[in-house]
DNA sequence: ATGATTTTTTGACTCAGGTCAATGTTTTTT
DNA sequence: AAAAAACATTGACCTGAGTCAAAAAATCAT
């Protein structure tokens, strides 16, 4: 299957693996289509899958006591995560997910993924790869939040990550860059 | 040794270690006592150790390009931690380290750490372990952030960390919450 | 102890980005 | 293809927090 094989090469790009136990990995993860606007984890559930987007897009955002909806991480394909936090705690999550597009995804359980941890030494250090990537993801968020304005964080995604603006809604890019829909729209006509 | 009875007790509380084991990670730490204001790690170089707070105070911060300090991590005793980002990758750090008060700490080097890491199944599962409290953090950090108003994030901070707020300067505090230092000496009068 | 440096407080003013509201524009549904 | 819903733009106005400056208080060094 087709999102098999992408996903068997995007694990291979971050360490090689013995082509028995990668298909043991492979194995555990079950294909789904999302429909556009379905959400994967609603706040409060806990967060008891990890993806691989093969095709389309889903977010993990969260909602303020305000009403205002807050996207922190964008998946487009090809690429993996989940509303991490909860994953690893299994403690309900304060996140939401939900998809963007109609989205071709595998998915494997917490308990699959935790298992293949133990058994696959090679997995454990993919695991600690991701959870260093999203750590410096983060860090590397905040340190936008707090030293860039609103339109040098807009630029900033447009030179990073411009597929992103280019796909999606501008309602989506100004949650996700922490400003509102009305000041993105004024600062693109600047 | 005091420092490394403490760093031993608090090492198990992640998850027991064999005797032997813990001994061996435990004498890879060296003692060394820092002076106030003393730079552990200057912004371009590489973060090349882990440390553990045994008394006193140490920080990592990035100072912005208009020329404000913004402080990320606070440690106080007992605590672990270091520029993560730099550590990681092994890349220059955008962040500095210095210490915030007199401090006695213990310090592995990178080297060691990593050779632990793949030595030592248990404290790889530390390393985990650590990875992933580090990105909840600033993911909760980025929460804040987003979410809450300075004055919020101000009661929250005396909340959840009243040590902090009562040990350390205005100016250091300020520059954790991502407000200004006027800001704060005002928000403290309300 | 005392002078020097650093930190804290207070006041007056500014401004980036939010709010509210109205009007277009695009997308979805039937 | 029309109606409804969602999204984007624009204008007028507001506000939380920053800036600049100066004085008061605390801390440090000799």
């Amino acid at each position: 299957m087709e999102a098999k094989n992408n996903l068997r090469q995007l694990i291979q790009m971050f360490s090689p693996f013995d082509a028995r136990e990668l298909d043991k990995i492979i194995d555990c993860f079950e294909p789904r289509l999302i429909k556009k606007n379905a959400i994967l984890l609603a706040e409060g559930e806990i967060s008891k899958e990890f993806y691989f987007i093969n095709r389309g897009c889903i977010r993990t955002y969260f909602i303020t006591k305000q009403g205002h909806e807050k996207s922190r991480y964008l998946m487009i394909e090809p690429s993996i995560g989940t509303a991490l936090t909860s994953f690893i705690s299994q403690k309900p999550s304060f996140e939401f997910i939900d998809a963007l597009e109609e989205t071709e995804l595998l998915a494997i359980s917490h308990k699959d993924f935790y298992r293949l941890v133990d058994e696959i030494p090679q997995w454990k250090n993919f695991y600690l790869k991701i959870m260093e990537m999203a750590y410096s993801f983060q860090n590397r968020k905040i340190e936008s939040l707090v030293t860039l304005s609103a339109k040098e964080r807009y630029d900033q995604l447009i030179k990073e990550n411009p597929k992103v603006v280019q796909r999606l809604s501008n309602k989506i890019i100004a949650s996700y860059l922490d400003i509102k829909q009305e000041t993105l729209s004024r600062l693109k006509s600047k």
